[in-house]
RNA sequence: GAGCCAUUAGCUCAGUCGGUAGAGCACCUGACUUUUAAUCAGGGUGUCCCCGGUUCGAGUCCGGGAUGGCUCACCA
């Protein structure tokens, strides 16, 4: 098990040990109670910024507030500290004269990382500080394991990505990431929920993990001696509950796919997924490009944001383009006028894309896509009219049924939205589950499985549906700036530690 | 899964040609009643990630391993 720093040495942990026997022997609890504070740091600080010494000192204004003590500077009979809350940081004095000589060997006692309570008059120091002058000290936690340095805060990332709670603790601006997915979220349920959406909740647990394209994790139930597996999508429920007659739900939720991880994958991650009846994938596209905005709004105040190297106009209306147009542009190729996968495979040789033997036409036309397109896509970009292979849940375009109405939205080059015009015809839904369960037995992992008992439910019969799947997570990467998924999420999965 | 890179004090880092480890902060002792990366005097607190090898001698060179980062693969 990881126990983190300072434990094979443990003599600074022995100095905090004894430091808290000291208090217990002057009758103070380390680990104190209930503490009910008046304020909060950056409250102060936004009130009193305007007065001055003398208006502050006539104001006579006193105030309680709780936080972790960052910073210490003593100077003998007098101390200056800084306390940390969820807002800031904001300064303390404590002095013999007012503390009173008990409690201000008490203050002496304490070390950087302790927790206290404070009472007293805020004031403005010769140097322009707002202050809040000690006149009751309250200790509240005892910290026995010294804090990452001051000045420089805590780099490690593995340290960082462990121990979150550090990383909180002495970098502020990772806490401003974090607060933006928080409002990033909230804003998405915003805007549904003022659209007519019903938000729900589905099972985790699935017999079929189905509904995408992922290897599942594999569990079991004992009471009922069952192989469960982890969701992949929440797709399938979400579509009965159309059936059902809800018409427009949506689930914010964890899945959980068995997969390699990297700067855009971790193996549970955040979904959005929305169905609404009665509407088609132009709809959707108009919804997505909505909703992000609204998303970006709320967190960036603005729609020209900064990723990386590059700005992204979030303002201008999405480009939306076919696949196969996008492909003839980069590659000259009309693979609208390609026949059969022979010719699709020759012209992957000819191009220098990489395809696996056997893959059909729409795998190949995908495949140029990904190869020769996909990188290109920084601006946001609907690209819509997938192939039918490579798309078991979506309608088949009505003009070339090799394609189907769905789309992907691309940002920075990555995918941020898969889309379609739900394929309610259970018979044609059959058939591709069938598809899809001869290309798993051909050895692709990844192909869906046949979901027998959302095949029922459709025949009952779905009315058109528009339905649309964003990932959380790399949406609130794009809207903080942030180069890795490990960075928007608060516990990243880590390999075990091992015992030494 | 593959390649490249990293791992030295609690934290951030330096460490030359292979000669037995160092700075700042933190910490400890003392001084100091408006400081603010407080200051001043003194103190180094270490499994140099682990295991082997080469060598008179390894933080340093070689091999293997662990963990992490990046890239690629995988993955819609």
């Amino acid at each position: 098990m990881w126990r983190g720093i300072d434990m094979d040495d443990q003599e600074l942990y022995e100095i905090r040990l004894r430091k808290l026997d000291e208090l217990r022997q002057r009758g103070i609890d380390p680990f104190g109670h209930r503490f009910e504070p008046t304020a909060h740091a950056g409250d102060i600080l936004a009130r009193a910024g305007d007065q001055t010494k003398e208006e502050l000192e006539a104001m006579d204004w006193r105030v309680r507030i709780a936080g972790r003590m960052m910073i210490r500077r003593g100077h003998g009979k007098a101390s200056f500290a800084v306390l940390q809350d969820v807002s800031g940081q904001i300064q303390i004095y404590a002095k013999v004269d007012v503390l009173g000589q008990d409690s201000y060997e008490v203050f002496q006692l304490l070390d950087l990382g302790d927790i206290i309570g404070v009472e007293g008059p805020v004031f403005r120091t010769n140097r322009g500080e707002i202050t809040v002058l000690v006149e009751r000290l309250t200790v509240l936690t005892k910290s026995l394991r010294p804090l990452p340095e001051k000045w420089h805060g805590l780099k490690d990332v593995e340290v960082r990505y462990r121990q979150r709670y550090l990383d909180l603790m002495v970098n502020p601006e990772i806490r401003e990431t974090f607060i933006a997915r928080s409002k990033i979220i909230q804003a998405i349920r915003r805007y549904l929920d003022d659209r007519g959406y019903l938000e729900v909740e589905t099972p985790t647990l699935h017999t079929v993990a189905s509904g995408g394209h992922a290897r599942p994790f594999v569990t079991h139930h004992n009471a009922l001696d069952m192989e469960l597996h982890l969701r992949i999508a929440l797709e399938l429920h979400l579509k009965r509950l159309i059936v059902g007659g809800l018409e427009r739900v949506y689930e914010i939720g964890r899945v959980y796919r068995n997969e390699g991880i990297s700067t855009r994958h971790n193996p549970e991650f955040t979904m959005l997924e929305l169905y609404e009846a009665y509407a088609d994938f132009h709809d959707i596209m108009d919804l997505t490009e909505g909703m992000i905005r609204h998303a970006a709004e709320a967190v960036c105040g603005k729609l020209q944001i900064p990723y990386g190297e590059w700005t992204i106009d979030l303002e201008r209306p999405f480009a939306r383009r076919h696949m196969a147009d996008l492909v003839q542009e980069a590659t000259g190729i009309d693979f609208r006028a390609v026949e059969s996968a022979e010719e699709a495979h020759a012209l992957a040789r000819q191009h220098g894309v990489a395809v696996k033997p056997g893959m059909g036409y729409g795998h190949v036309l995908n495949e140029f896509f990904e190869q020769k397109v996909e990188a290109t896509l920084i601006q946001p970009t609907f690209v819509y009219g997938h192939p039918v292979e490579i798309s078991p849940l979506a309608r088949k375009n009505a003009e070339d049924p090799r394609f189907t109405d769905r789309f992907e939205l691309f940002i920075v080059a990555r995918e941020h939205g898969n889309a379609f015009t739900e394929l309610n015809d259970p018979i044609d839904q059959r058939a591709r589950f069938e598809q899809q369960a001869l290309e798993k037995a051909g050895g692709n992992d990844e192909a869906m499985e046949v979901d027998e008992d959302f095949l029922t439910a459709i025949e009952y019969g779905m009315p058109p549906t528009g339905g649309l799947g964003v990932g959380v997570d790399r949406l609130v990467m794009l809207l903080t700036n942030q180069p890795s998924i490990r960075d928007v999420l608060l516990f990243p999965l880590m390999r075990e530690r091992a015992e030494d």
